[in-house]
DNA sequence: TATCTATACTTGTATAGACAAGTAGTATCG
DNA sequence: CGATACTACTTGTCTATACAAGTATAGATA
């Protein structure tokens, strides 16, 4: 039977074979995919060539499986990079948080309406409002502001946020069911850009982020400041 | 010998092991890794189970597997996140694509001192250079400006980019091997807001690419519309 | 009718063996 | 001494088989 001739692999083609049929339209969002078996025999592969196959297509999120059940087309996501934002946002999050910062604001106090709002708050209920400036030296890298419910984490404000991160802080007691994040460049207003010590105009990073937790809402909104020690780079290798 | 006791899967075991290794520091960066057939000896395990755990540890990007040579301890990413930007830097190029574009150079010309240094050519050479603007009905979302080194892809500029996207293109005659990415807001220059049609001063996320594919250099330059429309957003679910 | 059961499917894990292909070092030959 | 061939090792792919474990459905049973 044919065995390693390699240009190209088996598996790959059958992942291209079963990606050609999902982006032809042949094979719709919850559409049953051929199972392992059928595969097998269409390409004249043994089982285990069209499980991997079908393994590194779920990896890459283009099918779903489940044991006992079968294999189906995942529905498109909402932006696939999206997934990834968030770990960007926990590094730019904790990035800030490893140097010196400031507290400006960490109190409770009344919604406004438009956080009522956003936040599916009553106008009579309070939140947690927290501002603080993290600085690398005499620089300041970032303004993050936060508004909390305090249902979320009813000990938000007596936290010593120089032992731990905010993030940290509320991952360890609000687990994130579910996220939404904007990241935008923006022109900051004039209050901001005197704690960041910037000139007007100058076009800042903005991430925003709303986050729940068992229906509670909790925002985050960090602005980054300019200059190229600021900018989110880095290098990687691949085979 | 051991069959499917399950709880847990034995290339588990094998990857946890190994991990602990390299997190302990038993194993630094650069390594030998023990070889499949050891890991098998030593997990009492057959060959293809610590190749499935090898090879999920370098689609982890923990270890460096090379072909006749064997596998090694990958060293610490500059920035673990900075993988992730690679594909997001697609996504929006990708985004970018599937809408209508106007081509505003698709040419051969001199390379400037300026783009010589960064792409480690001689004043003498010449590079391709591609501007082109993407559309969204009439709303122009953004401006994408190429430097490709003509020996990485030279039937670049013959290219007709209403079948296949620049970066497919590329992806497919060039390998990417290496790439530095720069996420960042700026203030475009006036050549830049005329295509884009936005007033001075309005903000605009900029993504600046450097990839490298066999020591020769492509750079991607993406300016992306303000406007809410064209936010990086999304939701996402977590277990 | 409601519930259990057998069975026929699925995916998940694992094995033992095979050949292909790349690399590094050693031995040999001119 | 230098080029070449050989060898021992590595990872990459593939097969054929096996059993475990989850699910759905049809049929038998209470």
């Amino acid at each position: 039977m044919a065995r390693s001739e390699q240009p190209f692999a088996l598996y790959d083609k059958i992942k291209k074979s079963v990606v050609r049929d999902i982006e032809s339209g042949k094979l719709k969002p919850d559409d049953r995919v051929p199972s392992e078996t059928q595969l097998a025999k269409m390409f004249n592969a043994s089982r285990m060539t069209a499980n991997r196959a079908l393994k590194e297509l779920t990896e890459e999120g283009r099918i779903v499986r489940a044991q006992g059940v079968g294999t189906f087309v995942a529905r498109p996501k909402p932006g696939a990079a999206l997934l990834e934002i968030k770990s960007i946002a926990k590094e730019i999050a904790d990035w800030g948080g490893m140097h010196s910062s400031q507290i400006l604001v960490l109190k409770e106090e009344k919604v406004t309406e438009k956080i009522a709002q956003k936040m599916n708050l009553k106008p009579s209920d309070t939140i947690f409002h927290s501002i603080i400036v993290h600085k690398d030296g005499d620089i300041c890298v970032q303004y993050s502001e936060r508004f909390i419910n305090p249902k979320v984490a009813p000990h938000y404000l007596e936290q010593d946020f120089k032992k731990i991160t905010p993030s940290d802080y509320l991952l360890e007691v609000a687990p994130v069911q579910e996220a939404e994040h904007i990241i935008e460049a923006v022109n900051c207003n004039r209050e901001i850009q005197k704690y960041l010590k910037i000139q007007p105009n100058e076009p800042c990073l903005s991430l925003k982020r709303r986050t729940w937790s068992f229906d509670m809402v909790a925002t985050h909104s960090i602005i980054i400041s300019p200059g190229s020690r600021y900018k989110l780079m880095g290098k990687f290798m691949r085979g």
